[in-house]
DNA sequence: TGTACATCAGTGAACGCGCGTTCACTGATGTAC
DNA sequence: TGTACATCAGTGAACGCGCGTTCACTGATGTAC
């Protein structure tokens, strides 16, 4: 049952695709590769004509969610619409605390979401992740004002703010979770 | 080969701080019943003698880690003499964003460690981990200035903010680990 | 353009492995007299 | 205080299950002539 070259394409978008969603909603052990081939309408055995090791689809799964992620970025928030006031929140920002964030995972930041799995995977790994993180910092501290340093220090700190408010409130009860987020929604140099 | 009643205990004690140490190295799929009876000298048969499932154990190693947090917290932070500037790094802060830190998970925060894992088991363990959350969040802010809610809103940024930098950190690579510790360690009211 | 054949995307069964949990067993501890 | 016996902490084998990965197979696709 071979497939034309641009099916094949199509199947490994699709992949990628679940992997970018399951990954997100269950944690890196969480979903498995039969998980993920299922969900792209595929069968498991067919997986490893797309990739050699689970850990490259996570790797490419990581470019995708960071892809959905900056392109967000560039959606929500024009250059010059934004940093509407010393401290105040972005668009993005606003979306990023909104509780739609919160409840669904699957569609939201890798940083958030995976964080701390990604702390526990091999070189690989990290080095896409830290790649994708800083394309997202690059694109906040393009949005702020002040020297060339001081913008890039203050996407870092906001991104941290952002993506560690979002892991405890999913790690929380509903009340802390509207209680951190509250918080985070505060004016923040 | 039963033990007495005061060895049983110390057996708890020794299972508790071995998960508490292995959940956050390795994460809560990735540190097994069996590695952690293990790491506290007993075979894993003797397991259900002191937990009902592995979600008991994960909810007394949560409270563990926290306590262990919580107790430095007060150790680094005399109510007296933190808060040297406004703005300025409290000694516990300094400590959170230190490279000692980063490079041991397993005696570090569990919120940096964690919340994305409890973020997807079940109530029980995320209730248990919101009340350690809290109770962090309340020891930060009884050292911090300005009205109640002020001070609680200024400890969960803090908290927000230093628990994805160290999880950033983490899952990243050297350079980038550093360059998001650094721009946390400024000033931030 | 048509034919012959090599390629290979996808299928489904199977592999060894480690997981959480259960169980029969051992023998020291705790208790009742 | 000593004896008889029930309790149960800890051991190690075993359970079913799902994991990542491999493999023989199928048959449509791509290629060489």
């Amino acid at each position: 049952m071979r497939v034309s070259q641009a099916e094949k394409e199509r199947s490994r978008t699709r992949i990628v695709e679940s992997a970018a969603r399951l990954l997100r909603e269950r944690g890196v052990d969480g979903a498995s590769v039969a998980d993920v081939m299922s969900d792209a309408g595929l069968t498991h055995g067919g997986f490893y004509r797309h990739f050699d090791t689970k850990d490259a689809m996570v790797r490419a799964a990581l470019d995708s969610a960071f892809d959905q992620m900056v392109h967000r970025l560039d959606a929500a928030d024009t250059p010059s619409s934004s940093d509407p006031s010393p401290g105040g929140l972005s668009a993005f920002e606003q979306l990023y605390l909104s509780d739609a964030h919160l409840a669904a995972p699957g569609q939201g930041c890798p940083v958030a979401a995976l964080a701390g799995d990604v702390g526990r995977t091999g070189r690989d790994v990290r080095e896409t992740f830290a790649q994708g993180v800083r394309r997202i910092v690059s694109g906040m501290a393009n949005r702020l004002s002040g020297s060339r340093a001081q913008r890039r220090a203050r996407a870092w700190r906001r991104l941290a703010m952002m993506a560690g408010a979002v892991a405890i409130a999913r790690a929380s009860d509903p009340d802390t979770a509207t209680e951190v987020l509250e918080a985070c929604r505060r004016p923040l140099p």
